[in-house]
DNA sequence: TTAATAGTGTCTATCAGACAGTATCTC
DNA sequence: GAGATACTGTCTGATAGACACTATTAA
């Protein structure tokens, strides 16, 4: 029997074929009212030009590490960002240099400023969901996994909170559901409901300094609260469509 | 500018440190009314002896390709299984031989055979969840992401059905229910639940041979519909602990 | 004044959960 | 017959969605 410490000591980490693990992270963000991605223009072969997910190797350091370094380095600051694994793709010939395992982020952002260019990107900038095809790889895919991986997580948890500011009207965060769905819950209906849902949204106390753009009252502002689902949740309106 | 043809050419693999992935599958089914997962006695270092989750190198095939053998691998035939990508886990240190990323996978099965023992597996077999623990590796962990997804997938979608036979009586996919939430849900409201629901499930026309073994009437046959997912969901009665 | 918006009241259909009741079967 | 089980009926409270209404504000 071979001990542990034998085995290790005779392993050959190089008698495995080579892969390469990289991490791609589909970041979302809400600009006037429309969900934007954000996107590199590749500066490197393959797809050199082409826009793709900012991404890139794993160093020595956890995937969340990675996928959040890489976040930093294409946006800079990071408030109040929500990352988590998205899933893994990793088929054959999906990357032409070599077998490249991507591990998919998805990251919630409020509204950022227009990101820093670093790292190997040669221009990053958001782009409205509708727009961005024909991406690099398999970034469509991963793209769309992430966007329906958006809808269904913001109807049973309060993470819609982290799109929009610290302090936020009940208004904006039901901008948050009609850009992510791509339609319109009920306003009287909507606000009613969030705030029956207990620990998703507390009130501060304060109100906007003025009304809206075109009239009303001023609203009331709210922040996210210490719920980590909603229940009960809030359901698309076209739930009945994915029978 | 170099175009991509020169840059492959010139690409070496090799610059990137080695990394390997490995697929680890968390399998499920429902054995005498106890949910159990296949786990495999590892015949290797390192920890050689150990229970562990079965699973392998990826090899020149996709991820789906890898767990679908591996779990073919370990338990011969495969009828009606259910497989879905579950989490990629790749903490430096996780493996102490190298950096492994385990992509981990998560299967339904209906009531099988005891494995066939095959692969590097000394040995393997079902194991109580509730008595698999102290597995190698970050399996621990694993096979607790695996179980939440389970417990939360069957309350919107159909998988329950995965776990029962062709045909199945409503008392046999409640005890599907009762096994993987750990709690019964009410017979009678369950019963009428499930036919309402649209596409769950199909009546056959058929019945039991005979009714329960300690009595009762027999009870019809169903199959599984082919809806998707379900709507309304069947909620764990645990909901509102949640909070 | 007009139009837009925040927030509330109310009605209806639906649903979850509790409970009871009947029919059918095994032992 | 006793006990267990399949399946159904019914009641209650909660909820979603539709609609209407009031109050407040910008233009």
């Amino acid at each position: 029997m071979v001990t542990e410490r034998e085995f290790l000591d005779g392993y050959d980490p190089r008698a495995y074929p080579a892969v390469a693990v990289t991490v791609d992270v589909v970041t979302l963000t809400i600009r006037d009212g429309v969900l934007h991605v954000l996107l590199v223009e590749r500066g490197e072969q393959p797809h050199a030009g082409r826009l793709a997910l900012p991404g890139g190797f794993v160093r020595e350091e956890t995937l969340d590490e990675a996928a959040l370094r890489e976040l930093a380095e294409e946006t800079g600051i990071l408030p109040r960002v929500h990352l988590e694994q998205l899933a893994t793709f990793g088929d054959p010939g999906r990357d032409p240099r070599m077998r490249v395992m991507s591990v998919a982020y998805l990251a919630f952002a409020p509204r950022l400023p227009e990101p820093t260019v670093g790292g190997d990107a040669a221009a990053a900038r958001w782009v409205p969901v509708a727009a961005a095809t024909g991406l690099a790889f398999d970034h469509d895919t991963i793209l769309a996994a992430g966007l329906e991986r958006a809808r269904a997580k913001i109807e049973y948890t309060p993470l819609a909170t982290a799109f929009v500011g610290e302090e936020f009207t009940i208004a904006q965060l039901r901008g948050v559901y009609t850009a992510v769905w791509g339609e319109e819950p009920h306003a009287g209906n909507f606000h009613r409901k969030v705030l029956s849902v207990p620990g998703f949204i507390e009130d501060t106390g304060a109100t906007t300094q003025r009304g809206g753009e075109r009239g009303g009252p001023r609203s009331k502002l709210f922040r996210a609260g210490d719920a980590r689902i909603l229940h009960p949740a809030l359901l698309r309106p076209s739930a009945e469509e994915r029978r």
